[in-house]
RNA sequence: GCCGGAGUGGCGGAAUGGCAGACGCGACGGUCUCAAAAACCGUUGAGCUCACGCUCGUGUGGGUUCGACUCCCACCUUCGGCACCA
């Protein structure tokens, strides 16, 4: 009977049958309460590495306490298969990007069976399969008709000796990973979701339980500020439209001494001077092989060149000279501002070094006027060197100066984001074909519904033509017209890959519905998500076009409530155990399969879990494993190893087990409802240690030792499923341990008769006390007060103060 | 650079504003053994003290409080994100 724990054949065995049996498949017709807990699926590059198990051991442990809890849990996997990796493979490799996906997604499922994942592999997705991208057309043209889809031009990094468009990620130092070429911008034509349309309500978490760090990022990223567009006309022939820029401070207007253009802005070229050209030309050259992180450094010094020409300010109907400069950006407000030195700081900069005029117009000392300032004065004073409005206070002055701009047409309130339309063309191969037809005739005619899917051509070619590899494939570009039959041509161009991640929530709870991305009836009854969890690398991108995604549907009458996940929790990143971000290179990478070989999949789960909180990752600590290894051979110990049990057992030493058992059961489902895998595996560790000494100081109460027994298994199951299982089995209990109810804790029993009291004099701890629980404050002073340490310390003064904290501490203040 | 986290023994970490260091690793000492492994027991923040004990101690500097790892301000270090990696 009392074998040694074997990790390697109890698991194979618990896998197979617990895959046999189906015990995790969710069903849509089980009357008890629903819980749909969804872990943020992987991408599936060749392994299954620690970093995924980080993840899944503790989204895998919650879901199978809610199991436990009495839920209809559905925990479904599956897989975001489209992407850059399987494109880079087949270019570098030559193989083809279906194929290469397939075999790793074959090997991430032998992996997730291998650590006991516990997940319902009946509900998979795979966002290549044209099953599932189908939907995703769908999704595309859904946003299209409710004029949330729209074209704009938008810059690409551009590798001139791959001929190709690069991911930021393939730009290494403004060079081609590959050619290392110098990476150039280019402007093409790209679709765009209008995410901005719901700014506004993305600013809102109600109804949502999401951690503060991530509502404060999601905040910040969408950026809202509240400014004015004010309108410079511009003095050169021949251009009508003027020049309109975003400010957040419209009020200090007549300080405006020079205007600054993105370089890439479309005024910048019909504007320049036939003197300046060619010094602008090579500035905007040099310019557009830098980053947004680059230009927006507050530690480079500032640069720029001169346009030649002027803008006319609408208030005062002076000329300001127009320059350009990487510090403003294309892409947030106008692509264009108003440089007020005097009370910003990067205008202030840029002035000094190009010797413009700092002209400050708010002041509240008049010395102030005529020295020269040291550095920008961003806030404070009455208006100045503002004609009509000299003499305003700041709290009144953009009212004012607004409404003066609004009645003279040359100016409006409006809010700004800094949130960008979400931009989802992608010039690849490997994702989901936007299903529009370009038609010479009719424009841009969408595919139609029950055309769908636009399925991706096989066996692409991936040389370097200047275009996407689509666009190579005569047969598949060129289709009729959807509207007459006409010579048309496809779009060639693929959806970015968050659009697939954007809604697979929803595809789970009616996968393989053919009629529709799911039916209204299992959405109703599933969503929204109970439980999220996921890296917090994810935070802004991911989870908000998700939440966007969710909005548009409530909007379309497909799904009801205003949130897709109720609850979310991030797990943090998992370093090498040198500290460091694991990788191939660094040589600190831990491989799962090593680790399960070596140690049984449960050991490695509960180290996964034990290493630190799991919100915020951290190293990898591959000596503690001989922690978790001695653990799980202790409980093996005490479940299979023979005790003598007696009736007769003193009461006492039957109420210590059984507060144990109780207190542990309380701490350890506190622990897991937050997530506090570590502590709650510390608890765990006290209980199996308790129990051990319980056995060995003399027989033990047969009810009170099962009932310690049952409450260690059963709240050990979701850390280590498999040794659980088996040893719930040699118990003689019902099968399968997973499908029991988790432990109740009565607090009766979980109470402590005695405390020990802190007992400090000015703060510091003088002694301790031990009382009856629950000792009334006079009781407990009149002890204390009876302590020789304490009477030594108060040497016959009246306490000034005494401070007591019930069942904890007395702090007597002279 | 901007936004968001984190910093506690030799190591991973624990601690509703209330005994800093739970739990575990490692180390040291011991039991068992011919021996080893396994298992079990004990010690383990620093300094002072024969000792009862005392002092110091949670990245740095300041503040609030009877009391601060915890709250506030500034700084340093480090990790994540920054829109075409997912």
């Amino acid at each position: 009977m009392a074998d040694r724990y074997e990790p390697h054949a109890i698991e194979k065995k618990w896998q197979a049958r617990w895959e046999a049996d189906r015990i995790f498949d969710a069903s849509d017709d089980d009357p008890r309460p629903q819980w749909y807990e969804l872990a943020m699926f992987p991408y599936p590059s060749g392994d299954l590495h620690t970093g995924h198990w980080y993840h899944y051991s503790g989204a895998d442990t919650h879901a199978r306490y809610m199991r436990m809890k009495g839920y209809n849990v559905m925990f479904p996997m599956g897989f975001d298969a489209f992407g850059l990796p399987a494109e880079n493979a087949a270019i570098k490799a030559g193989v083809d990007p279906a194929g290469w996906t397939a075999t790793n997604i074959d090997n991430f499922r032998r992996q997730f069976k291998m650590m006991g994942s516990s997940f319902d592999w009946s509900r998979e997705v795979i966002t290549s399969d044209p099953d599932y991208y189908r939907w995703t057309q769908w999704w595309f043209l859904q946003l299209f008709h409710r004029g949330l889809a729209y074209r704009a031009e938008a810059a690409a990094n551009w590798c001139p000796g791959c001929q190709t468009v690069l991911a930021n990620e393939q730009v290494v130092n403004g060079r081609c990973e590959r050619s290392d070429d110098i990476v150039e911008r280019r402007f093409l034509t790209q679709w765009f979701f209008k995410i901005t349309d719901y700014a506004d309500e993305l600013l809102r978490f109600d109804g949502i339980e999401w951690p503060e760090r991530i509502q404060t990022m999601q905040t910040n990223w969408i950026g809202r500020s509240e400014g004015a567009i004010l309108h410079f006309p511009v003095d050169v022939p021949r251009v009508e439209e003027r020049l309109s820029v975003f400010t957040t401070r419209p009020d200090t207007v007549y300080g405006a001494t020079f205007m600054v253009l993105a370089p890439e802005h479309p005024l910048v070229d019909r504007i320049t001077t036939a003197g300046q050209r060619a010094v602008v030309e090579a500035y905007i050259q040099a310019t557009s092989r830098e980053t947004d992180v680059e230009r927006l450094s507050t530690e480079r010094e500032k640069t720029g060149v001169s346009t030649g020409a002027n803008a006319i300010n609408p208030f005062t109907g002076g000329p300001i000279p127009i320059w350009i400069a990487d510090y403003v950006l294309g892409t947030y407000g106008t692509g264009a501002i108003m440089a007020v030195p005097a009370h910003d700081q990067r205008d202030f900069e840029f002035a000094q070094k190009f010797g413009l005029p700092i002209v400050p117009v708010f002041s509240s000392d008049e010395a102030n006027v005529t020295r020269p300032l040291e550095r920008a004065v961003p806030h404070g004073g009455r208006m100045i060197n503002s004609g009509p409005f000299d003499g305003t206070p700041e709290a009144e002055a953009i009212p004012k100066v607004v409404t003066h701009a609004e009645a003279g047409g040359f100016g409006e309130r409006t809010v700004n984001y800094r949130l960008r339309d979400w931009l989802i063309s992608r010039q690849r191969y490997w994702g989901a074909p936007i299903p529009v037809v370009h038609c010479e005739r009719h424009g841009i005619v969408p595919v139609p519904e029950d055309s769908l899917p636009v399925l991706l051509p096989e066996n692409p070619h991936f040389e370097p033509s200047g275009q996407s590899p689509l666009t190579q494939i005569d047969e598949w570009v060129n289709v009729p017209c959807p509207v007459d039959g006409g010579p048309a041509r496809r779009e060639t161009d693929t959806m970015d890959t968050f659009m697939c991640s954007s809604w697979y929530q929803m595809r789970y709870v009616d996968p393989h519905n053919p009629e529709r991305p799911f039916s209204r009836e299992l959405a109703k009854k599933w969503l929204p998500v109970d439980q999220y969890t996921g890296g917090a690398d994810h935070a802004v991108m991911h989870l908000l076009y998700t939440r966007f995604f969710w909005k548009a549907a409530r909007d379309m009458n497909i799904v009801e409530g205003d949130e897709p996940m109720l609850r979310l929790f991030n797990q943090g990143t998992l370093l090498g155990p040198d500290g460091q971000k694991m990788s191939k290179s660094r040589g600190n990478v831990v491989a799962p399969d090593d680790q399960v070989e070596k140690h049984g999949a449960d050991a490695f789960r509960c180290q996964l879990m034990f290493v630190g909180p799991w919100d915020q990752g951290g190293p990898y600590n591959p000596t503690g494993m001989a922690g978790i290894e001695r653990w799980l051979r202790r409980i093996w110990s005490v479940a299979t190893e023979p005790v003598e049990v007696w009736d007769g057992v003193p009461a006492a030493a039957t109420r210590d087990l059984r507060r144990a058992t109780h207190k542990a059961i309380r701490a350890v489902t506190e622990d897991i409802e937050q997530f506090s895998f570590n502590t709650m595996i510390s608890r765990l560790m006290e209980l199996s240690t308790a129990m051990q000494k319980a056995r060995d100081a003399g027989p033990v109460e047969p009810r009170a030792w099962d009932e310690s027994l049952e409450a260690l298994l059963l709240m050990t199951a979701p850390l280590a499923p498999h040794v659980s299982e088996e040893l719930w089995e040699r118990l003689g209990k019902p099968y399968s341990v997973h499908l029991q109810a988790w432990p109740r804790f009565d607090p009766e029993l979980a109470s402590d008769d005695e405390v020990e009291l802190v007992v400090q004099v000015n703060g510091k701890v003088r002694d301790r006390i031990r009382l009856p629980a629950g000792a009334s404050e006079e009781d407990v002073q009149a002890a204390v007060m009876a302590l020789p340490r304490v009477a030594e310390q108060v040497d016959g003064k009246q306490p000034r103060r005494v401070i007591y904290v019930p069942d904890r501490l007395v702090n007597i203040v002279l």
